[in-house]
RNA sequence: GGGGGUGUGCUUGAGCGGUCAAAAAGGGCAGACUGUAAAUCUGUUGGCUAUGCCUACGGCGGUUCGAAUCCGUCCGCCCCCA
């Protein structure tokens, strides 16, 4: 088994650690269960939460066991670490349909067939909690002194927001999280995003208090873009994981998109490939490094769709720009009828009907500033009609800006 | 329970009773330059059957020729006292 805790460290999933040299021990010797805390309030995981996911696949690849568990219960009261305001309630039914999708998506990652990995709702064992019982048993060993040193919740106390009490006893229930894990499988480190950090180490003495056992915790930087945005967003929103929503080739072009500065750890975080390999292509530079970030995009999409969605996204996007032509199956396309074309379409209503433009006061703005191209011949005027006369043998080739395209065919 | 404050467009945040679709910044989008990057410059950023009309300044109601701006009330949030 090799040092996993090395390649860990080396592709910089490594922020904090409650004992480098224990934990490194620890994964070294004979597999191990760990885990990390999902969060169950969309249906969909983010490309932010690729750090954590990759992490738990190169674990689980020396040979540890995952569990992934989602805060079915926790959710329910809303997290107040790092946020400025509460997070909001879901409910139970919520939970569990944005927990099947999730699972889904990990699956392709992970293995969580119940022996080799496993995939928990927190809410199994918080709901049935006993009030009293809780306090009795868990709060006791919580000092309010200590808690309110927590970042978390010393930012909220400090600019006077206020902290509902319900939301003050998220700790402990995480806590508890932990301390459940370790009796019922017997695990022994928790990962989680460095904002979790107060959470994780209430866990870890949590357990040392009761079970007299030493585990251990582990956070993974807050991965930011070097242009300081939050990771995995983008102008239309998140960077999904689900197909669905951001389709395969969406989210190639996220990758081939970013920032030449993030290349390198990007690499790293987001793909298996050798650190010396990672190393070679952060070092590219200029033209080159753009044949990094198609590496990236390519290794990043296979992982996350799969070897036929990530050709496909590559061959539409070296198409799309390569200058040749487009690879016109992956493209979004719009249906028209031939009737409707020969009777003419007004080219704003055309660009909003397709959804390149979000209101034909946007369509017609696109198209004043000279953002809007058919067949790659832009049109400026706003009152321009589309008609068949204009058909190509690949039906129509809309483009708003310079990346984004849509196609019209005739039915 | 008592007192005070606050609620504006994607976000932060100005806003005298008319000249407010609402300052400013950020963000977004487009153009130029580029490498599908960054930086920079320019334009733009509620909708529409478009030199006009409609919808918007927490909800409802009122005062007024006219309200984001005044009054009442309700809701949310925050602070102080109990």
């Amino acid at each position: 088994m090799s040092d996993v805790f090395e390649t860990l460290k080396e592709r910089g999933f490594v922020q904090q650690c409650t004992n480098e040299e224990n934990v490194a021990h620890l994964l070294s010797g004979n597999p191990i269960t760990y885990y990390v805390g999902f969060d169950p309030t969309a249906d969909s995981l983010h490309a932010g939460s690729l750090v954590p996911i990759m992490a738990m696949a190169h674990l689980q690849r020396a040979g540890h066991k995952p569990i992934a568990i989602i805060g079915g219960g926790t959710t329910m009261i809303g997290d107040p670490t790092d946020k400025t305001e509460m997070r909001p309630m879901i409910s139970a039914e919520q939970v569990e349909k944005n927990g099947e999708s999730i699972l889904k998506q990990l699956q392709r990652y992970l293995d969580l067939d119940n022996t080799e990995g496993f995939f928990l709702n927190n809410a199994e064992w918080l709901l049935s909690l006993n009030y009293i019982d809780f306090l009795r048993d868990i709060g006791k060993h919580f000092r309010v002194n200590e808690m309110i040193r927590a970042e978390g919740y010393r930012q909220r106390l400090e600019r006077e927001l206020g902290l509902s009490f319900l939301e003050f006893n998220y700790q402990l229930l995480q806590a508890y999280d932990y301390l459940c894990l370790f009796q019922k499988y017997g695990c022994v480190l928790q990962l989680g995003g460095d904002d979790q950090w107060g959470n994780i180490v209430a866990g870890v003495d949590l357990v040392r208090r009761i079970e007299s056992e030493r585990v251990h915790g582990l956070t993974f930087p807050l991965l930011t873009t070097a242009g300081g945005a939050k990771m995995g967003k983008t102008a239309g929103g998140a960077v999904w994981l689900d197909g669905e929503k951001t389709s395969p080739y969406q989210f190639y072009q996220y990758w081939i998109n970013i920032d030449d500065r993030d290349v390198e750890r990007f690499l790293a975080y987001f793909t298996f490939l050798p650190m010396d390999e990672v190393q070679r292509l952060g070092g590219l530079e200029h033209d080159e490094i753009r044949e990094a970030k198609a590496v990236l995009a390519y290794q990043a999409t296979k992982l996350a769709h799969g070897k036929v969605e990530a050709d496909k996204a590559q061959s539409t996007s070296r198409a799309a720009f390569g200058g040749g032509g487009m690879d016109l199956d992956a493209m979004p396309t719009t249906v028209v009828s031939s009737d409707r074309l020969n009777a003419g379409i007004p080219i704003m209503e055309l660009f909003h009907e397709v959804g390149l433009a979000a209101s034909k006061s946007e369509a017609r703005r696109l198209i004043q500033q000279g953002g809007a191209y058919i067949n790659d011949k832009q049109y400026k005027a706003i009152d321009i009609v589309v008609d068949a006369k204009m058909l190509e043998e690949n039906g129509l080739l809309l483009r708003a800006g310079k990346r984004r395209y849509h196609r019209v065919v005739l039915e």
